[in-house]
DNA sequence: CCGAAATGTCAACATGGCTGACATAAAAGC
DNA sequence: GCTTTTATGTCAGCCATGTTGACATTTCGG
């Protein structure tokens, strides 16, 4: 009886431990992304923007392809919005050297301005976390998101990493996924989210 | 010379392990947020619904305004999905005992069901970041998650996580929170987000 | 009794996803 | 060289979910 009582608590404390984790990172995103909103509203952007604009910045002459599969969006949604950031003068498209179908991606000088000041924020927030929190917390914080992600979407990340990260050159693993793979809910709109 | 160079390696590395970081967490939550959708969209239901139940199934007979503070959004936003979920049959509404303006939402046998359903994927997905990443680790990542969040938030969190864990009532500290207190971008999300 | 609080509701609008259908240019294959 | 694929763009329309603003109702509290 004793054994069974401590068999139903201990999964009482597993399925609370989880669901505490669960949680933690939803309050953890919502408060993360809730940062750069101010700043994209200034300009008259969005969310959606943002991302475009943090990865082009982080993976320079990407292509749309590439692109699409880091975001997981449709190109007609993406077209939207780096059509305006084009428009506006954030991102300059420009033929590939090899390929000439391709409309490689790069931030202007305006461009690298708004995604420095976008991020800053961003980073300064995770800076503090990651010093409060001490180097040890940070392995513990990478490893348990690496486990959180899909296989593929690890090992590319990690393929990436490994490598110089994509500055040079956009990662091949994660050009290698397929666009549109399954569905993305949170946020969300939303979801959302607080970018990238 | 030598100094300066290290320097400036140093902040690169700063800045590049910052970055690694929010990729991260963005990967990481694209992924598990991606989960409970095609069971959402099998009852033709979306992630606002799912946050809603699910953290109407965390803090059964919590009120709306208790609600509304967690997911920071306006109560139109929100009663057009918690008004679905109660025609529905997922939720109930119950007028306050002490103050009867509250309309105190419970989940039903069904609503119960579909949550159990719903966050099983993701506690697993959990579950298994947890396992492959070591007890050590999970401590790192919940630490630098509440470092991640606002100050206010963060404890609330601590408050209602020392406590017996939102179950046994709403959380007060929770529910103390202004509602639509900041925008929150990601999204979405999107953000989204991959609910809660 | 009266003001404030908790909730609901109508109306209109913005963002950012999606599908479907095409169009074009360049690469690739035969 | 002709054909097929690939990379990209674009138009059109729909849906989910967020927002603001204006009110109405019920109930609490002093």
């Amino acid at each position: 009886m004793a054994d069974i009582k401590a068999g139903i608590n201990q999964l009482f404390l597993r399925e609370e431990e989880l669901r505490q984790g669960i949680e933690l990172l939803f309050y953890a995103y919502r408060d993360f992304t809730g940062e750069a909103d101010a700043i994209l509203a200034d300009q008259g952007l969005g969310r959606a923007h943002h991302r475009v604009i943090y990865f082009v910045g982080r993976h320079p002459a990407i292509t749309v392809t590439e692109l699409l599969s880091i975001l997981r969006i449709t190109k007609q949604s993406l077209s939207r919005v780096l059509g305006e950031l084009v428009r506006r003068g954030y991102i300059v498209q420009s033929a590939g050297a090899q390929d000439r179908r391709q409309r490689l991606l790069t931030l202007t000088d305006k461009g690298i301005a708004l995604e420095r000041h976008l991020s800053e924020t961003q980073r300064q927030r995770v800076a503090r976390a990651y010093r409060r929190a001490g180097a040890e917390a940070v392995e513990g914080f990478k490893t348990v998101l690496l486990g959180l992600m899909n296989e593929e979407d690890r090992a590319a990340f990690m393929a990436a990493a490994a490598a110089g990260r994509g500055d040079r050159g956009p990662s091949p693993s994660l050009a290698a996924a397929p666009a549109r793979t399954g569905p993305t809910p949170g946020g969300a709109g939303r979801a959302d989210g607080g970018d990238p």
